[in-house]
DNA sequence: GTCTATACTGTGATAGAC
DNA sequence: GTCTATCACAGTATAGAC
């Protein structure tokens, strides 16, 4: 093994697989150190405590969500940023499944923390840029089950397709855009029935 | 206190409410006991173990799953027999958030667990029944997204707006099941892209 | 920088008094 | 049926050898 791989980064990374297989809670430091090939102790070492380890895991993922939703919140409401923002969160879910399915599996019993309210804070964010104005309930729900469903349709997808019918990530983001585009793009002049 | 309400019941209820919002790992027999008004030892007398507390609380609304999605595959592919599924669907996850809250957020970590192992299968079978002729990927993320995105829109609804907006649950039910019915109703002579 | 050894806390679960 | 007392164990975290 090439002595580049630094251990603080092969912990890192066990960490983030054992909590998003496992769960935050269920994770102990000793599971995190086997996997990696080190000792409890040396987990310990680079990161002072069990939160640090998952503000280290999925910290750069919650960045990128940040600037994500904020980008669309700051932009304009045209079709095209819409466009663009659903091109965007499609790649962020493909390219952090590991931290997106940490965060929504185990997001709700880890409030508090700062990197989940962090993300929660920038998912509220933008839950109220689209309520905020007199939208029907229809719309925002739209909007919920777009954004929800292409989540954790990947997610579920990383529970169940893990052992057979393995997708090529290419075809599944065009389908989620595609999804997504029809569900989002022409939903100003969609009926409300 | 009536009598009439019995403590095996109590008890339930406040580990639901537990595990579905601090998470199964995280709730301990003593917070459930201390929140019912019983002792710990009190909660083991009724259930033998954690896990039967667990399959206690969301065991009916794992049965309901069941027929439900059984009911589903069974029957014809016909639009009304999708209509009322649809509002099955819905009805399912409003009368029974909190069971699903956990499902949802816990289900992962809880593999092996033979209720969580029912859910799964009545899942994967939906999940087959869909895939199993040759749709064409956009039609199965539509079903995944709509299924996924309804059932974790009204999870992160219990999570966000739990405390402001408090929506009634008719109005609720009816814009899901109108964005339900737009991306599943008509999917059969959509275009692929 | 990584390890061993250990302290301390809290857990699920059992036994037995009432 | 509910309680107190206790168990064995796993968890995080600390101290210090090398």
């Amino acid at each position: 093994m090439p002595s580049r791989v630094r251990a603080s980064d092969e912990l890192r990374q066990a960490a983030l697989e054992q909590f998003a297989t496992v769960g935050f809670a269920a994770s102990s430091l000793q599971q995190i150190a086997d996997h990696a090939g080190y000792s409890k102790s040396s987990v310990l070492y680079h990161y002072a405590s069990k939160e640090a380890l998952l503000e280290a895991a999925i910290g750069p993922a919650i960045d990128l969500l940040e600037t994500l939703l904020g980008d669309f919140v700051a932009g304009g409401r045209t079709g095209a940023a819409r466009a663009t923002f659903i091109e965007s969160f499609v790649d962020f879910l493909l390219g952090n499944r590991l931290a997106v399915h940490t965060f929504v599996n185990q997001g709700q019993s880890l409030r508090g923390l700062p990197v989940i309210e962090r993300a929660n804070t920038a998912i509220r964010g933008l839950a109220d840029s689209i309520c905020d104005d007199d939208a029907p309930l229809a719309e925002q729900m739209r909007f919920g089950v777009a954004l929800a469903g292409a989540t954790y349709t990947l997610v579920a997808g990383a529970t169940f397709l893990d052992d057979e019918q393995k997708v090529a990530d290419g075809d599944v983001r065009e389908a989620l855009i595609s999804v997504l585009s029809e569900l989002l793009l022409t939903a100003d002049s969609r009926p409300t029935r």
